[in-house]
RNA sequence: UGGGGUAUCGCCAAGCGGUAAGGCACAGGACUUUGACUCCUGCAUUCGCUGGUUCGAAUCCAGCUACCCCAG
C-alpha cells in the first residue's frame, strides 16, 4: 500500500515541485492549500503574493490538474490568527521582535496541517521547504541543513517537535534552487519563475506597526531617543517602530550612522548607539526545543544563528535553569534581539533552537 | 541698536574669482519565507536678500535682514 501525503502547496515553484518529486517517487500524492489570510476582500488577496498568498490558490489548484493529484483548500484562519498574527503583535508591544514564520511553522503549517491531513488518512505532511530530515543513530528525528549553502532554511524550522518531524517530508531539500526552477519548466509548471516569497505575508503593505495600531486598535506613544549616558537625542513614533540594529526610519542626524541598540518599555525609550553598541557576545534563551538529542548536559560548542540571514557563528552553550541557554560566542555577535530565535547547529544537523530573551554580560 | 562675528540641501559641512565636495537624514531599488543589517541609485541650475565690480562671483564691494558674542 502507498504512503499517503498531504503537500502544503503555496501556489509557488518549491512546493509545486515538492508535489511532483514525491508523486515521482511513489507516494499517494494530494495537494492542500492553507487559507490562513483574514481579509476576504480580493482586491487586497491579489496584492499578497508571498508564501500564504492569494494568488496561491488559483495557481496551486493549476498545478494540482496538471500532475493529476487531488487537491483542496483548508481553512486554517483561526490558528494562523491566534498562533500567529496575535503573537506577532503581542511581541512587538512587548518591546521584542517577533519571527511569525517560525511560529506559523510550529503551529499552522506543521500542527494544524499534520492534524487535518491525518484525518485525510495521510501518513506525512510535505512542504517545498529547503531543509532535510534524518533519522539519527539515536533515534531521534533531526533537521539537516539541505543539499544547498544557498538557500537553506532550517533556522525557520527548528521549533518542530519530534513528532512532527518524523511524519514530514522535504523532498526539495536535496536540490538546488535552480534545479528546482529546471524541474517546475521541465514538466510543463507555468509558475517555473514565479519570485520567491518575502517579507510578511499577512502585512501586504509591509508597514507592520500600522496594522498593528489598527488591528488592535490601541497607539503607541512617542518617547524619546536617548543615548547611553542618558542625553535625549530626539523623539521617537512609539516602542513597535523599532528594533534592535535598526539604523533606517529613525529620522536622527548624527553625522555618522547611529542604530538601535536597546529599547526600554518601562520607561517608553530607544536607546542610540553607534555600530560598535550593537556588538555583544553572550545571550540568554528561552522555550528551548531540541531536535537531535534528548537533553543539553555540561557545556557544548556549536554553531549559533541568532536571525534568518545569520551565516552562523562559533559558541559555547550549556543550560542555566530548567528551560534557560546561556549561548557564549566567541567573537561578539551584532544585534542580539529579543523575541528572535537562536538556532544551535551541530555540523548540518540543527541540534535545538530557543528564543532569545536578554544579552548576557 | 556702540563694537565684532556668522549667514551654502532637513542637519553638519567643504569651497577663498572660473562655473556648488563629502557625511548624516530622506526616497527608490537589490537582497530576504520575520524584523533588521548590507549593497546600489537618486537627492542644492543654486549658495540670507537687493544692487554693484568683472568676460565670469557662493567666493570682491555696498546696503538691507536674521542670528550669535562682547560691551550695555
Amino acid at each position: 500500500m502507498k504512503k499517503k501525503v498531504a503537500v502544503g502547496m503555496s501556489g509557488g515553484v518549491d512546493s509545486s515541485v515538492a508535489a511532483y518529486l514525491l508523486k515521482e517517487q511513489g507516494y499517494d500524492v494530494i495537494g492542500v492549500t492553507m487559507q490562513i489570510w483574514q481579509d476576504e476582500d480580493p482586491l487586497a488577496q491579489a496584492e499578497n503574493g508571498g508564501c500564504c498568498g492569494l494568488s496561491a490558490v488559483d495557481d496551486a489548484r493549476r498545478v494540482a490538474d496538471r500532475l493529476g493529484i487531488p487537491y483542496y483548500v483548508l481553512n486554517f484562519k483561526r490558528e494562523f490568527k491566534e498562533n500567529v498574527i496575535d503573537y506577532f503583535m503581542d511581541e512587538y508591544m512587548h518591546a521584542r521582535t517577533p519571527n511569525p514564520c517560525i511560529a506559523c511553522n510550529r503551529y499552522v503549517k506543521w500542527e494544524a496541517l499534520l492534524n487535518r491531513a491525518r484525518e485525510l488518512g495521510c501518513d506525512y505532511i510535505a512542504t517545498g521547504h529547503y531543509a532535510r530530515v534524518v533519522q539519527l543513530d539515536n533515534g531521534r528525528y533531526a533537521l539537516k541543513k539541505s543539499a544547498t549553502d544557498r538557500k537553506d532554511q532550517t533556522y525557520a524550522l527548528y521549533n518542530l517537535t519530534q513528532e512532527q518531524l518524523s511524519h514530514t517530508l522535504m523532498p526539495v531539500g536535496e536540490y538546488e534552487k535552480e534545479q528546482i526552477r529546471e524541474i517546475a519548466a521541465k514538466i510543463g509548471l507555468l509558475i517555473a519563475n514565479k519570485p520567491d516569497s518575502q517579507e510578511i505575508c499577512f502585512i501586504p503593505d509591509n508597514d507592520y506597526a500600522g496594522y498593528i495600531e489598527r488591528e488592535s486598535g490601541k497607539t503607541f506613544p512617542k518617547g524619546n531617543f536617548v543615548d547611553l549616558e542618558g542625553n535625549v537625542l530626539g523623539t521617537h513614533k512609539g516602542i513597535i517602530h523599532y528594533t534592535i540594529g535598526q539604523r533606517k526610519g529613525l529620522g536622527l542626524s548624527m553625522g555618522s550612522p547611529v542604530f538601535v541598540v536597546d529599547i526600554r518599555p518601562e520607561t517608553n525609550e530607544v536607546v542610540i548607539g553607534s555600530n560598535l553598541d550593537t556588538f555583544h557576545d553572550s545571550l540568554y534563551a528561552s522555550k528551548v526545543n531540541l531536535t537531535s538529542i534528548d537533553s543539553l548536559e555540561g557545556e557544548r560548542k556549536v554553531v549559533a544563528k541568532i536571525r534568518y540571514s545569520h551565516k552562523g557563528a562559533p559558541c559555547r552553550i550549556k543550560m542555566v535553569d530548567e528551560d534557560t541557554v546561556l549561548c557564549k560566542f566567541e567573537e561578539p555577535v551584532r544585534a542580539i534581539t529579543p523575541g528572535q530565535a537562536v538556532v544551535f547547529y551541530d555540523g548540518d544537523i540543527v541540534l535545538g533552537g530557543a528564543v532569545i530573551d536578554r544579552i548576557a554580560e
